[in-house]
DNA sequence: TTGCTCCTCACGTCACGTGAGGTGGC
DNA sequence: TTGCTCCTCACGTCACGTGAGGTGGC
């Protein structure tokens, strides 16, 4: 029943596919964070291997450490269960989603802004145009 | 007609405001991001300072780095104006609401998860109960 | 032999954290 | 004198980036 047991990835096509650098995988690596087979000296990377990646990734997003990342991960793992664990992660979900609203509210403040600005930008260009370098005939923005 | 002129802070003071370390402060002003200016080695801030630093913080939850701040604040300046740190700019925006989204998707993704996760968890609290130390009488959640 | 991917050091970078030791005014 | 806030080095940390030099199979 072991479906898809032989899938394996180089540690290029994973980095390709996840859109990191193959130093970067590595660097989990020595973290502890991963441990892939070896054939000779390449690693060789399987599918649970491959949903650990993810699993980084979304938790480095989420802003998370990689020794966060760490305990997030043995969290996925079904032989885990821990209190503790599960009340700092909790803790954790709720500061970064604080952080989030934070950022969305980062972003509107901006983008009012940028309106603004790019407005003041566009009118001293305008006063500018003459005595420029020859400005291009259409500009669409 | 120059009402808030004489409003100066003290690092301690900003940092508390701001909620960041003096550390930091002193750290934006070696890479050239404030100026404050001194009373013997003593740093006083003025409002325009604050508001610098205000903008190098939000600028860095946007996801920019110092140097990226710097233009951004340079922007504001109205002395400036400069097409190409616009263009920059409104590319930079771009991409970090690109990431804004994936890390929304990330937080309702991990969300779902945690539930199931927060399910099995106390699944498992529950049959280690007998056998383990006294449990909270009540346990609301 | 060339070209490709992979490997292991090992130093550099960015944004600070963290003492260590010293100054200045109530 | 003690206590507080401030200061300047300067080394440490985290998450990699970036060559430098070498290996292995089509």
């Amino acid at each position: 029943m072991n479906h898809s047991e032989s899938v394996t990835y180089s540690i290029s096509e994973l980095a390709k596919a996840y859109n990191v650098t193959p130093r970067a995988i590595r660097f989990y690596e020595d973290k502890g964070l991963l441990n892939p087979k070896r054939e000779g000296s390449r690693r060789i990377y399987n599918n649970k291997d491959r949903v650990t990646l993810k699993l980084i990734l979304r938790g480095k997003r989420l802003g998370f450490s990689l020794d966060e990342c760490l305990e997030l991960i043995s969290m996925y793992d079904p032989a885990t269960d821990n209190r503790k664990q599960l009340q700092h992660f909790l803790a954790a979900i709720d500061r970064r989603q604080a952080q989030l609203i934070h950022q969305l509210e980062d972003i509107k403040a901006m983008q009012e802004e940028l309106t603004t600005a790019k407005a003041r930008c566009l009118a001293a260009l305008a006063k500018q145009q003459d005595t420029a370098s020859p400005p291009p005939k259409h500009q669409n923005n």
